[in-house]
DNA sequence: TATGAATGAGCTTTCATTCAT
DNA sequence: AATGAATGAAAGCTCATTCAT
C-alpha cells in the first residue's frame, strides 16, 4: 500500500476516501449496527466489494473512522497553549470543539456516541488510549493551573474536565437532535451555552 | 385459581415483566439494532411470540421501556423539594440519579443512550416531552433560586442544568465502561465525581 | 353431540354458527391460506380455541364450509323440474344460481374458487362427488331434452352444461370483482348477462 | 467470457429465468399465499436472496409473472385475423388458448386463478387493463361480425365473449384437476369440449 | 363451554461477505 | 482496481394449535 505525499488522490484513493467520508456520516447518525454496507457504498457511489478491498471488513472500516477522528481532534486540542490563564484556556479549548462541530457535526457525534455507547459499538483495546486523550489534554491543563494556584486545591482536575466535556457533549447532542432530527423542546444555541458552561466552570474552579 | 395480592396475573404478568426487564438491560447495553428479539427472550426465559403478544413489536417494546424509565426518573426528580438552598437541592437531585444508577445502571444507561444517539434509536414524537422532563425539573429549580437572588442573574438556568446533567451523564458512562465493559484509562468514582460536579457548579452559579 | 330439531340455536350453537358464517365469507374472499383463524374468530366475535372445539382444525372447518355450500346449492338445483322445455329449464336453473348469488355472493364465490383453484385449497376425496353434483344435475336435464329430440344429437350434454356453468361463473366473478374489489374495466349486469347466456346456449343447442 | 447468442447474461439471466418459471408453476398450482419463497427457489435450484436480487420481493415476483403471462397471451390472441367468418375466428381463437394450455397448463391456470380469486391474490391497479385485454380482443371480433350482420343484433358482444371464455376456462380447469390433481368425476377432453363450445356459441349467435 | 396465555415451526426479508471475472 | 452475481446465516414476525384453568 503505497504511501503518498501529496494531498491529491488518484482515482484509487478517491474511492477509499469516499467510503471513509460516507461511513463517518452514517456511523455517526445511525450507529454501527443500523448502518449497512449498502448504505455506505450507495452514498459513496461505489460498489460493495470496494469496502472489503480497502478496509477488510465493516468492523475495520469502523475502527478506521473512530481512530482517525479521535486522533484528529486530539491534535487540535493539544495545540491550545497551556501557558495562559485557565479562563482563557477553557474558552479556546471549547472553541476548538465547537469549530469542528460546526464544520462537520458528524465527526463530533461519532466520538460522542462511541463514548456513550457501552456495547453498541464494537470496542477495541487499541482505541482505549485514543478515546481518553481529549479528556487527558484538558485534565493536564487544569492540573497545571492548579499547581500554579490558579485553581483551588480541592478541585479534582479529572472531575473538572469531565464536567466541561460532559456539559459540552450534552449541549451539542441536544443541538443536533433539535436541528437535524426532531423538534425536541430544548432549542440550544451552542455558542451561548458554551459560553455559559465556560463561565460556570471557570468560576466554579477558580481560587478566589 | 390462586389469588395474588400484587394485582399481577399469576403467570401472565410475570412473563411480561421478565421481557421488560431483559429488554431494558439489553437495549441499554447493546442498543436497539444490536439487540435481537431472540436475545431478549432467551435472557427472559420465554418464547418469541410472547413479545408480540404483550408488546406488539420490537419497536413498541422499546418505546415501552424508554417511556417507562423516563417516567419513573422524572417522578423521582420531582420529589426533591425546591424550597431549600440550591446547593442542597443540587446535591439531592444528583443523589437521586446516583441511587437509581447504583440500583440498576442499565435504566440510566438506556436513557443516556437514547438521548446521545440521534438516529440509532427509533425516535417517537410522544417520547419527546418525557425526554425533556428531567432537565426541565432541574431548570425550574435553578430558575426559582435565581429569582430568589440566590443564583446570579447572568446565569441561564437551562445551560446550568445542562452542565449538571451532561457532567453526570459522562461520569456515569465512563464509570460503566470502566467497570462493566473494558478497563479504560479513567477510573471513575461516581460518588466522588458527583461531589466535585456539585461543588463546581454550585460555586459557579451562586451569587456572591 | 346432541341433535336438535328446531331452528333455534342455544348459546352454544350460536358460537358454532358464527364461526361458520364468518369462515365462509373469509374463505370465499381471501382463500384458504390467506385467511387466518384470527381473522375468522375476530369477525365472529369468539375466541380462537372455539374453532378447535367445534371444528377440530382449520382444515376441517374449511371442509365443513365447502361441503355444506355445495350440498345446499345441489338441493336447490335439483328442485328445478325437468319436465318442461329446455329453454325454460335453463332459465330457471340460471335463476336459482343468481338468487343465491344475490343473497350471499360469498357462498357462490367459495364454490367457484374451490373449483378454479387446483391446489390452493386443500382437496379432499369426499368432496369430489359434491363438487360435481350441480353440473351433473344440469347435464341430466340436457340429456333428457336431447333424448326427447328437443336438443340436437351432436350436442354433448356435459359440454353444454360446462358452457352454461362456465359462462355464469365468469360473469359472476367479474361482477364480484367489479363491485366489491376493484373497478375493473368490465361492468357486468348479472341479470342481463345471464339472459344473454341463456339465449346463446338455448339457440346453440336447440334442434331446429 | 463466453458470448451467448440469445442476449441473456451468461449465468445471471439463467437464474432469473429459473425463478420466473418455477414461480409461475407454483403460483398457478398453489396460489400466492400457499407458495413460499423457499418452494420457489428449491424448485429453481437457486438461493433465497436471488429472488430479492432479481425481483425485489415476493409480491413483485408475482406481479411480474401475472403481467408477463397476460401480456403474452394477449399478443397471441391479437394475431388472429378478424377478417374471416366469425365461426372460423372463434375456432382459431379457441385453438390459440388450447395450444398455450397444452404447452404449459400453469400459464393458463395462473391467469384463470388470478381472475377467479377476488382477494386471494394481491391485486394491483396496473394489472387491470392487462387482465381485461383477452376478453376485449374477442369482444371486438364479435362486435365486428355483428356490424357485418353476421351476428344477430340482439347479441351483446361482451356477454358472448364472456360465454366463450367462461366455458373454456371451466373446461380447462376441470381438465387440469382431473389430470393433475385428483380423479374428479368429469373426464374432460379439451379438444372435444372446445369443439362443442365453439359449435354451441357459433350457432347461438349467428344470424340465420 | 369457554378463555388467556403460551408455543414450535416456518414465513419473508436483509445482512456482511465472497467469488468469478 | 473493480464489479455483478451469489450465498449462509440470521433477523423480525405470524400462524395454527394447545394447555391450564
Amino acid at each position: 500500500m503505497e504511501v503518498r505525499m501529496d494531498g491529491l488522490n488518484p482515482s484509487g484513493e478517491d474511492v477509499r476516501e469516499a467510503i471513509f467520508k460516507s461511513a463517518v456520516e452514517l456511523f455517526a447518525r445511525r450507529g454501527y449496527y443500523a448502518t449497512t454496507i449498502r448504505d455506505i457504498v450507495d452514498r459513496a457511489g461505489v460498489t460493495q466489494p470496494m469496502v472489503y478491498y480497502y478496509f477488510g471488513s465493516k468492523e475495520e472500516l469502523f475502527v478506521s473512522c473512530v481512530k482517525e477522528l479521535f486522533y484528529r481532534i486530539s491534535c487540535e486540542y493539544k495545540k491550545v497553549p497551556m501557558e495562559q490563564p485557565i479562563e482563557k484556556y477553557l474558552w479556546e479549548f471549547i472553541t476548538v470543539g465547537n469549530d469542528i462541530y460546526a464544520k462537520s457535526p458528524e465527526s463530533i457525534l461519532l466520538m460522542i456516541n462511541y463514548i456513550h455507547y457501552p456495547e453498541e459499538y464494537p470496542r477495541f483495546s487499541d482505541i482505549k488510549e485514543l478515546v481518553a486523550k481529549p479528556m487527558e489534554v484538558l485534565k493536564n491543563a487544569i492540573e497545571y493551573a492548579r499547581q500554579n494556584g490558579e485553581v483551588r486545591q480541592e478541585i479534582n482536575p479529572i472531575s473538572a474536565s469531565m464536567t466541561v466535556l460532559g456539559a459540552l457533549t450534552l449541549a451539542r447532542t441536544l443541538h443536533y437532535i433539535h436541528n437535524f432530527i426532531m423538534d425536541i423542546d430544548l432549542d440550544v444555541d451552542t455558542e451561548f451555552v458554551s459560553n455559559q458552561i465556560q463561565k460556570i466552570v471557570t468560576r466554579g474552579i477558580l481560587s478566589n
